[in-house]
DNA sequence: GTGAAAGCGCTAACAC
DNA sequence: GTGTTAGCGCTTTCAC
């Protein structure tokens, strides 16, 4: 209950408080002897520093806070599995918190990483436009966002090409023939979904097909938002020959909405999809798919993160790397 | 980039930096007129207290860790909205954890919870008999453990009755007609995979059935170990006219393995599935689902925590919820 | 009711 | 190389 402090380690080895200080923590060297003694008392009496203690000193803790907006999903637990990795390498450990793509939540979750005087954060905002990083930026907390970009403030950023990807993938769909593309769309603050979309639309100008409003409808990432809206778009006359999902979730509640309506893929229409799905039954030999190297932004953006919590210093950098098409 | 302090803001007031922290704290009355002074700078500077510093002085924290095993699973997922609400009501953040069922990521983590101080913890022991919380204990700091038990510290569980559920389910089967039911068990050293088991012997004793060790086959709790437990036993001659999964993401491998071998549930073969996965494609219907009241545990658990927290002394709580069989 | 002073556990200057 | 001292930002006695 009470806590061992420095001082007790001390006494037990019969040095000073400082000279334990500096076993813990590789500072000039210390004579062999005495640094065997303290950390026999270490063990001994199982003492560990008091992390706050000592930040009120060093201003510096090991704790990197991962905010995301949803931590059901699957693309985003595979990220947090990269930054983990890239983290503890390093020697800093990774908590995370779930927005819920909530900006109060988010709010809330970004104060905590100030209070706590996390050494980063990574983030992937709820809102381009309405997300703020304020509390952070200005205690020097340095962010990185994933997946999505940011438009309140100039931040490293990793993420793939969105653009590229659901364009590339309404061409693959053309080419099997598809010429009515349904799109379900992501939310409109986030500029993931901003950008499919605009893939999509570049996708059909490029094949010279016409882009028709009705075909597009605004979903919300989650399952739910996906069926409602695979609804819709199968509701049109004529009926779309294909849809487009942007993202996971979505798909899955665009699944369940096809097979409410009887209707078999890709017998009877083409599916395209963002994000892997593999986990869930296996779907994906029977569609287009846009998987993203979703370990590797994690641990990419960990591993900028770090530069900036070592201090580097170099303008916002955005790092793209490439969505590949199965 | 340099902190606002407590002093900045006694200066600004005019006050000292007690009166200050009366303020902030509702410490003894202070003067209607020098607390409008204090609020106003406070807003002003945008002072936000230091709380490791608070720390070291007042032993508090306002910090819950949740250490679970597959953050990817959406059982844990929708317990962690549980303990967020709670929480959050009381005025405590909720910072995640992902173990990976892996001992030493979960030691890891449990001495990040003890090196933060934070106030208290929910854990699902990645080991029944492995797992160890000392360092929490040691230090005072609470633990509830969720779903699972532990068997290493005397410490408060919510969860539910996983052999009375397990039991229930294999006798629905008998119910409709099997009479060879294969089960896919979960890891040994965790609680709940040994009182499924445990139901699920008990279920095929009170139906008057023989237990037959090689219609039961260990998984890992994971897609990949339910999809080749399922091929297991599917291999089998007779074949199972039944198959028991004991967790969620073990059924969507058991799914997938049931599609590869040309299956389809409830006609070749009938499932019975512990966990909701009405996220996944919508197959509740078609199988016997024990669900468990995920939020609720975790609501509960946070609850129970909080009690702790707050310095309440009782002998360790084992709350026990009922899972319901669909 | 309010301020001055001490001290939480630690590390970094500074002496020796 | 090692010990002594001061102080990080806060709360909490203790005087007044």
């Amino acid at each position: 209950m009470s806590q061992i402090t420095i001082k007790d380690v001390a006494r037990q080895a019969g040095v000073s408080p400082s000279t334990v200080s500096r076993v813990l923590n590789q500072g000039p060297t210390v004579a062999a002897e005495l640094r065997e003694r303290v950390l026999a008392a270490v063990r001994q009496l199982g003492y560990r520093p008091n992390s706050q203690a000592r930040f009120l000193r060093t201003r510096a803790t090991t704790v990197l806070g991962v905010i995301i907006s949803d931590i059901t999903n699957p693309f985003f637990t595979s990220m947090v599995r990269g930054a983990e990795d890239a983290a503890s390498k390093a020697g800093y450990s990774v908590v995370l918190a779930n927005t819920d793509e909530d900006l109060e939540k988010e709010q809330r979750y970004i104060e905590v990483a100030a209070a706590e005087n996390m050494a980063g954060v990574l983030l992937s905002p709820a809102s381009a436009t309405r997300t703020s990083i304020a509390l952070l930026t200005e205690r020097g907390i340095p962010v990185v966002t994933i997946d999505r970009r940011l438009q309140t403030a100039r931040v490293d950023r990793v993420g793939v090409n969105n653009v590229k990807a659901a364009q590339d993938a309404v061409l693959r769909l053309v080419d099997q023939g598809c010429r009515r593309i349904g799109f379900i769309a992501g939310p409109t603050e986030v500029t993931t979904a901003v950008d499919r979309l605009a893939g999509y639309r570049h996708g059909l100008k490029a094949a010279g097909l016409p882009y028709r409003p009705e075909l597009v409808v605004r979903g919300d990432y989650r399952i739910e938002g996906g069926r409602s809206a695979a609804h819709e778009l199968l509701g049109l006359q004529p009926r779309p020959d294909a849809l487009f999902v942007s993202n996971n979730l979505m798909t899955l509640g665009a699944v369940t909405a096809l097979r409410e309506a009887g209707l078999r893929y890709p017998d009877d229409i083409a599916l395209a999809v963002f994000d892997d799905m593999s986990w869930a039954l296996g779907l994906s030999e029977e569609m287009t798919l846009i998987s993203q190297p979703t370990y590797e932004i994690g641990r990419q953006a960990t591993e900028l993160l770090l530069r900036r919590v070592a201090g580097e210093n170099f303008p916002p950098r955005h790092v793209v790397l490439s969505a590949t098409l199965h």
